[in-house]
DNA sequence: TGTACATCAGTGAACGCGCGTTCACTGATGTAC
DNA sequence: TGTACATCAGTGAACGCGCGTTCACTGATGTAC
């Protein structure tokens, strides 16, 4: 039966969503299509009218899912600066989330040993992230590297907090990362944290 | 043909080093008995001889996998302490070897997904690693906190340099998170790097 | 505006394939006497 | 030390299963006149 291209258009629209959801929950390789099609509402079947494979809906989701994340930190840079935005990342909830927010903590060895396609939707959102951290500083250039610094040892953090079987070094990890970006950007001059 | 005790524990070694090889290359779900037990020169027959299934293996691989980590940035703490081992790690070269240093940054999200045979062996590895980047420092609490915060940032900004499709911006990653670390540390006392 | 036809979104069965796991079998190793 | 038997490391075929992908089909939507 077939739909108009306004609800297929949702429908795509659907998808990409509970693929973006699904993928952060279990990862890449164990998503398969018809979980993902399942989560949409939909049968597997109908999968190739909208996407090309597998790997292109992947990359896709990881845009979306990339595009949740930076809303999210970019509303907590607006509201604390890059404190609030830390705080809010390296927090037990997030980490204990059912569906994470930051694609690159929960999917980033998987990223690594993907394709071009993939890689090339992952790079424009860490570009991104990597902006919406940097804030509106005055000096790009450093507020950039700090950007990076501090993007690295949020995901660096996260990961070993999720892998961790210790509840007291998981806390321990985040904590310890909280005070080190929040000690150090309070050492510096110009800094809104 | 059965095998003497002797030769048997030296397959089940072999195994388990092929393995600990194969996933850090093509990570662990995409890893089959199969192609380890080749690895190792075997048929996948014999697998069960030695290992009650594939997670008990898994966890087996990822202590050695992190024991060989563990004894190379002991080495280059030994010759030029935090620093060495830090320039060590956040390298192109490292980013660039087929197969992976560090386990956490290969396969750190699959990780954090896994069961927990698993992870006891990750934490096990992780406390170990940070002892070793705490070295021998006289306040052994703000030493691991350190290592803490050194691994975090090292594991995070690897992850990233290897998703990122653009060279330059992969090294990028690697320069800004090792700047970072080296000036950071430079400013304190009674550290080695 | 109405009509005839082409298009195509979505379904559900089917495909070939590789996976983890099991099993009968072989014959050298280990053990009991 | 020798002998008879049990053990078991490793092989290769087989299993059931879920995967990504393909395809015939349905009928509402879109298009041409």
């Amino acid at each position: 039966l077939r739909k108009s291209r306004q609800e297929a258009a949702q429908t795509r629209e659907a998808i990409v969503a509970a693929a973006a959801d699904l993928i952060r929950r279990t990862g890449i390789a164990e998503a398969s299509l018809a979980d993902m099609m399942a989560a949409a509402g939909l049968t597997h079947g109908g999968f190739y009218r909208h996407f090309r494979n597998k790997e292109h809906l992947i990359s896709e989701a990881l845009s979306a899912a990339g595009g949740k994340a930076i809303a999210t930190i970019g509303q907590k840079m607006a509201k604390g600066g890059l404190k609030a935005a830390v705080d809010g990342y390296l927090s037990t909830s997030h980490r204990d989330s059912p569906t994470p927010i930051c694609p690159f903590a929960a999917l980033g060895s998987e990223m690594a040993r993907s394709r071009k396609v993939t890689k090339a939707a992952a790079t424009e959102v860490l570009e991104k992230l990597f902006a919406t951290l940097a804030g509106d500083a005055p000096d790009r250039e450093e507020a950039r590297g700090d950007a990076i610094v501090a993007l690295s040892m949020m995901i660096g953090a996260m990961t070993l907090a999720r892998i961790v079987a210790d509840s007291d070094l998981s806390s321990e990890i985040l904590d310890r990362a909280n005070d080190h970006l929040t000690g150090w950007a309070s050492q510096q001059p110009g800094r809104s944290m």
